[in-house]
Formats: C-alpha cells, structure tokens, sequence
DNA sequence: TTTCCTGCAAAAGGTTTGCATGAGC
DNA sequence: GCTCATGCAAACCTTTTGCAGGAAA
C-alpha cells in the first residue's frame, strides 16, 4: 500500500500551470522560467523543473520527451499529434483522430505489447518554407 | 560555393563504423565507445561522438533524436520504423513501409511543407512483457 | 505543528570544444 | 607538407538534488 502524497497548492505552482495553460506553443523549462518570472520575480529554475515534472506525473500537463537537446511542455493533454519545423524548431498540435491502423500494424508484425505511439510529422513551417 | 572538407579515412572511423554495422541494437555513444574500445583500446569518447556525428551528417549511419536522456545510433539507413520498450529502453526494428496516409493527412489539415515523419511505436518487449 | 515546498547552489549526466600532437594523403 | 583527426581535459548545457529556511493545511 503506497502513502500517497498530499499536494499542496502553491502560488508558485498555480502560477506556472496557468502560463503553460495560456500559451500555444510548447516552451522549454526554461521559456517557462521566463514567463513565470514575470509574475513571480524569486522563483527558481529548480521549482519550475520541480513543478513541470510533478504536474506532468499527475497528467495534468504533457512532457514532451521528443528530439533536442531541451523537453517540451504542453499544458493540454488531450490526445494529439505534433508537427515541427526543421529550420525554427516550433512545434505545432494537429488535432487529428489518431491513427489506428499504426497499432493494428505493429500488432501483427511484432511480439511486443504495444501500448501506445508517438508521431511526429517534420517539415517547414509557414513562415520558414517561403523562399 | 562551399567548400567541401574531406573526409580522411582513419582506422577510428572504420571501427566504429563497422561495430556499429555489426550490432542489431541501437547503441548508445558510450555503448559505442565500449564496444570500439575492445580493437582501439586508446580510442576517446571525443573521438566516438565526433565520428558519429561526421558520420550521420553524411548519411551514413541514422542519429536517433528521440525521447530519453541518450541519443541512439543505428548503423543501418534505410527507412524504417522504431518499437521501444517502455521497461528496459530496448529498441527494435519494424521493417513495413512507411504509412503514406501520415504525411498525405497532415498536408491537408496544416500549412506546414511536410519533409517527413517519425514514427515511435511504444510497448513491451517479449521479456518484458511476461509476469 | 506537521508536512510539503521553495530558493539557492552545487552536482550530475550527456555532449561539445580547444588545443597540441599525430596520422592520412 | 598540408590538412584533417585524435586524445585529453575542460567547458557546456540541461536537468536533478541536498539542504536549511518558509509556507500550506
């Protein structure tokens, strides 16, 4: 039987999930800290981490563990894909149904247990593809 | 007009490149290093990252920028899919043909010039699938 | 008053880089 | 001989962690 932990809740942590929930892009830990910051001057890098990952642990934002060097942060959780551009590095949400037939696929070739995918569509965006 | 360097053929290089070709997993840098390390006991880690680098830079080999701390290298180019156990980060091939339905979709629902996709299946392995 | 959090700073872990020396062509 | 590559170590960058003081319930 696991104690669970009470969470409390902090300036500092209701702070960083209402900035992640007011932006569209995906910003770093870091592009958090600087939203942050803004309204609460003292904060540390640390506690945003801190923040990020237990927010992230209990579903209430996505980590976005994907390519680069830095994680991304998303503050909706529902189910969707990602495309990013390959000059910017911006990342954008597709709000699409996810594709079945990729489990259905793997399923039957594989003798894994699959349980989920992730899919990531590159390319440019519009402001990087114009000439 | 750049100029182009060239690229010297180093016994370092060769090594790396063929423990790299000889190896279905999808090794670390350090695993790398470890396996090289056996032929070329003074071999560096420097070395090792310079190599694969120079070495995905040219297409040789494929740098794997996903998800999880380290990057992954595989020694084989063509075009395939990934499988990853969510337990022990073992990753696999899956050699189907890529889903021509991923990029025709997101061309049609984004303004992004679509280059290509990723696609991560997620799951357990056979060991670690078992009770 | 107990438990959980924070700020700060240091440590950790992976990767990159500067530099003098050494190997390829 | 000129270029490029290597080994070594230090630097770098992002993320994690230890700790003592501070805030939430």
């Amino acid at each position: 039987m696991k104690a669970e932990k009470k969470i409390f809740i902090t300036k500092q942590r209701q702070v960083i999930l209402e900035e992640l929930k007011k932006t569209v892009s995906h910003p770093t830990a870091d592009e958090v800290f600087l939203m942050v910051r803004q309204r609460l001057p003292k904060i540390s890098l640390g506690t945003v981490y801190r923040n990020l990952e237990l927010l992230s642990e209990n579903g209430v934002i996505q980590k976005l563990d994907w390519s680069g060097r830095q994680k991304r942060y998303d503050g909706n959780f529902e189910n969707h894909y990602h495309i990013r551009c390959l000059n910017c590095g911006r990342v954008d949400d597709v709000l699409i149904k996810p594709f079945s037939v990729v489990e259905e696929t793997f399923r039957a070739v594989s003798d894994y247990k699959i349980i989920g995918h992730r899919l990531e569509v590159l390319g440019l965006c519009a402001n990087c593809k114009k000439p």
